[in-house]
Formats: C-alpha cells, sequence, structure tokens
RNA sequence: GGGUCGGUGUCCGAGUGGCCAAAGGAAACAGGCUGUAAACCUGUCGGUUGACGCCUACGGAGGUUCGAAUCCUCCCCGGCCCA
C-alpha cells in the first residue's frame, strides 16, 4: 500500500501545498482536514466530485474529513475564478440550494468519524463590529488586492468587485480558523483556485492562535481542450440523479477522450496504482476497445449511484449504440427503457402517424422544429438506429418494438426512448 | 451627487438612419474520417414556413422618421474619474 502522500502525487491531485513538510505530516494520519462547498445549485456536480474523492483519499488514510457546506458564503458569493460580479441569492433559494447539497457532502465518506458541517453556524453569528476588529484587523488590503482572484476583476476594464464579494476571502479564513479552534482542524484542501483564499486562512490562524496549519491545493480539472470541466453540450453532469441519470453520467464518463481518461481514473477512482497503469497501457495499445473509459465510468458510477445497477447501464449503453437493435429482447429493452430518458406518448399519436420532426421536439432531442429538420437533412436523426433522410417521415406502428418502443437518436450520443402508453 | 465611457444574438465583439436576423471569432450542433475518442475537413447555428414571407430581437419605456441596433427624451444597470 503506497502512503497518502505517494497516493497523491501517483494521481497528481497535489497542485501547490503551504509546506513541503506537509508530505510527511500527511503519511502520519491523525489531522483533520476540511473542504467547503459553496451552494450555487441544488446539487453538486463532478467537478466538485474531486474535492469529495480527496476528502475520502484522506479518511481511509486515516485523517479525519470535514465536509463544510458554504451557507453563509453562500450569501456572499466568491470571486474566485469569476469573471462577472455573481448575482445575489435570495436566502430562499440558498435554502433550497442546501437541501439539495447536505445529503452529498458526506456520500463518499464513512460518516461514524467524518463532520458534516454549514458555516452559518458561525457566519450569521458574527458581528459586523466583532469582524472588523478580530478578523480584518489581521489583513492589509494591499495583500488581498494582490490576490489573483481580485487582480483579475481590478484588471477588467468593464467590471469591478463589490466590497462584498472582496470581504469574502476574509470569511473563509475565518471559517478555517473556527475549524481549528473548535474541532482541531489543521489542513484546508481546495480547487487550484481557493490557493488565496486558504492561505488566508492558514495566516490567520497562524496570528491568532500561533498555531501552524497547512493547506494544499489539487489541480484545476480541465477537459481535453483545455476548458473547464463538468459542462457538457448537454449542460452540466450533476450527482443527483434527478437532474443527471445514471445512465446519462455513465455515457458522460464513457465518452471521456483518451488523453484525459488517464488522469480521471487517477483523480475519480480507487482503483490501485497496478490497476490503472494496466488500463493506461491498455489504451496505447488498442485504444477502440475503451477499456479505460469503461472502467472509469464503471467506478464513478458505483460511487455515486452505487454498485447494484452499474451492469445495467453497460448493458443498456452497449444495446443502444450498437446495430442490432431491432433484435434485441422485450426484456433487454425494457431495462433499457428504465435508464434512457424516456418520453411517454399516446398509442393513438402513432397509429395516426407521428411526423417525426414532431417526435424529436417532443423527447427534447431538438430544440424546435426548425432544429429537427436540420438533424433530419443533416442525417443526424435515427430511428432504432437507422439514419433518416426523409423529413416528411412519421413514425408509424410499424416503427415500434415489441409493440411499444420507439428508440430515437440525435448524432452520436444523444439517445431517447418513446414509450407507447394506452389512453 | 457631478463628469465621462459603455450595455448588441450562448459568450466575446463589429456595426452609428435603409444593402441588418445584424461582420468576425469562440462555443455548440450535424455529417465525413474513426473507436459512442482527439485532431482535421464540410455544413448548420432566433422562431415559424415546402418556399416567398411573416414574427421576435440589439438594456427598458416613449419619441423623431417613409424607414432606427443606429438620432432624441426619460429611466435602469455597469466601468472609470471627481465630490
Amino acid at each position: 500500500m503506497p502512503t497518502l502522500s505517494e497516493d497523491l502525487a501517483f494521481r497528481g491531485l497535489i497542485h501547490q501545498v503551504t509546506d513541503p513538510a506537509l508530505l510527511k505530516r500527511l503519511d502520519a494520519g491523525g489531522l483533520t482536514v476540511y473542504a467547503g462547498f459553496d451552494p450555487t445549485a441544488d446539487s453538486l456536480h463532478v467537478g466538485s466530485m474531486l474535492q469529495l474523492c480527496t476528502l475520502r483519499r484522506f479518511q481511509l488514510a486515516g485523517h479525519r474529513p470535514i465536509s463544510l457546506a458554504g451557507g453563509g458564503t453562500g450569501l456572499i458569493g466568491d470571486p474566485g475564478g469569476k469573471q462577472d460580479e455573481r448575482a445575489m441569492l435570495t436566502k430562499e433559494v440558498l435554502e433550497g440550494y442546501l437541501a439539495g447539497i447536505r445529503p452529498q457532502l458526506g456520500q463518499f465518506l464513512d460518516l461514524s468519524d467524518a463532520l458534516l458541517l454549514d458555516n452559518s453556524a458561525w457566519l450569521s453569528q458574527l458581528g459586523m463590529l466583532e469582524f472588523l476588529r478580530d478578523v480584518g484587523k489581521h489583513f492589509t488590503v494591499n495583500q488581498m488586492v494582490a490576490k489573483d482572484s481580485v487582480k483579475t476583476r481590478f484588471d477588467r476594464p468593464d467590471q469591478g468587485i463589490s466590497y462584498t464579494e472582496f470581504s469574502y476571502m476574509l470569511l473563509q479564513a475565518y471559517d478555517f480558523f473556527r475549524l481549528h479552534v473548535d474541532h482541531g482542524c489543521d489542513l484546508q484542501i481546495g480547487g487550484s483556485d481557493q490557493w488565496g483564499n486558504i492561505t488566508m486562512g492558514v495566516d490567520y490562524v497562524r496570528r491568532v492562535c500561533q498555531d501552524e496549519v497547512w493547506g494544499l491545493t489539487t489541480p484545476l480539472v480541465l477537459k481535453a481542450d483545455g476548458t473547464k470541466y463538468g459542462k457538457t453540450e448537454t449542460g452540466t453532469v450533476w450527482l443527483d440523479a434527478r437532474r443527471t441519470s445514471p445512465f446519462a453520467m455513465y455515457q458522460f464518463f464513457l465518452n471521456t477522450a483518451d488523453t484525459m481518461v488517464g488522469p480521471y481514473l487517477r483523480y475519480f477512482t480507487f482503483l490501485s496504482h497496478a490497476e490503472i497503469e494496466a488500463l493506461d497501457a491498455e489504451t496505447a495499445a488498442h485504444p477502440q476497445r475503451r477499456a479505460a473509459q469503461r472502467a472509469l465510468a464503471r467506478a464513478v458510477v458505483s460511487l455515486v449511484h452505487g454498485e447494484g445497477e452499474v451492469a445495467k447501464y453497460e448493458e443498456a449503453s452497449a444495446a443502444l449504440f450498437g446495430q442490432e437493435i431491432a433484435g434485441l429482447s422485450e426484456e433487454m429493452l425494457l431495462a433499457v427503457t428504465e435508464d434512457a430518458p424516456t418520453t411517454d406518448v399516446p398509442r393513438e399519436a402513432i397509429t395516426e402517424g407521428l411526423p417525426l420532426i414532431d417526435a424529436l421536439v417532443r423527447s427534447g432531442l431538438a430544440a424546435s422544429r426548425n432544429d429537427a429538420k436540420r438533424a433530419i437533412e443533416q442525417k443526424g436523426a435515427y430511428v432504432n438506429n437507422v439514419q433518416q433522410a426523409d423529413g416528411g417521415r412519421a413514425l408509424s406502428p410499424q416503427d415500434l418494438l415489441h409493440d411499444r418502443y420507439v428508440v430515437l437518436r440525435r448524432g452520436r450520443h444523444d439517445v431517447h426512448v418513446l414509450r407507447v402508453v394506452s389512453g
């Protein structure tokens, strides 16, 4: 078994550390480590998964994790990494977001030895004067202005930064302080865009408590083209099954670019170093088999949604993108339709002949009728895996598989099932 | 509060009375090549229509004009400078 520092290094998870001595300290265990998650939606997405996984790695190595919800800081908004001033959330909206996120914060952790906290517990109690005297006094505006997150906003000719967002880093520093004092927290981890905020906290704790605490950042997860991770053509890949179906998540990871699958296996899975290296070799030798992508998709979906159903997604995925869809057993189709996005249509619609264009719009595969027409013109529409060329084509009972299903596809990836219901 | 510059389609950004559904770039989508990959090539990229056209759109509301993203008035929002 590799030590924690070896494991983190192998996985490329160490971007910056506040003190190189931290790495040795990691291997001794017994630290309390925290990562914060601000509520910006009612679910976390795969981007946040990196920190959740890293917390888990710490826990498995004998440290105690704290998963912190930003119920307080979420009201302010982190300027880090943002080009523009944030829209302020109302308290009601924020509450809804928190309700969605809270259960996800501990999802990968053993809760018998982990803490789930919310910084609104102390931030909402903090008085303005108290804050200015106890926290603000320890920082100079000079150093705050020098932070990248602030500087980029200063440099933009068309954008400023409000005093509110400017204060964000102090609140985060105060979080670290409170966690240190109340829970003995020694280490904060975060994405590389959090570096400035983290070092503020480290400095603050040192000044006020004369204690040494640490910070560690992970690299920013990127896509193969160098842009930010977690968003796709169809939108964000959420951890909440109600927003992104497990099947869609499986597809997302299965489609990982060859050049990124190695890093992602390291970031998001708990496979051993040997297993990962074997998959690297397999990708290099037989990329078309996509063994690494399959392993990645299987591992992540198992982690997030449980192991039980993964085999089903694998089969469904293979079936929907295979050629022999018309020959599938009804049982298999049934399994597929459960997990792929599905729209119910009344039987009469099909009997009367449902124009393909309408079917595409109805299923959401096309944004408008024009879009649907375009898709057909460009040979990007498929019925039961057969490419369609006729813009005027209508779906009829002959298209039904097992008298109930039509599999629509837009382009290479987007599959949708129409299911006939009586009524 | 004063001065000044600005607010254009998903984003960036040209456009300063008709030739503007609005240049260009990016993103995105589709096809080709492949491996449900990347890169590359081609096409598409407000809505509706078979098509002509019609409708909606250049921060908001009015106005001038045969005609406005473009001119005028007021308002809202933002940057910078001054108080």
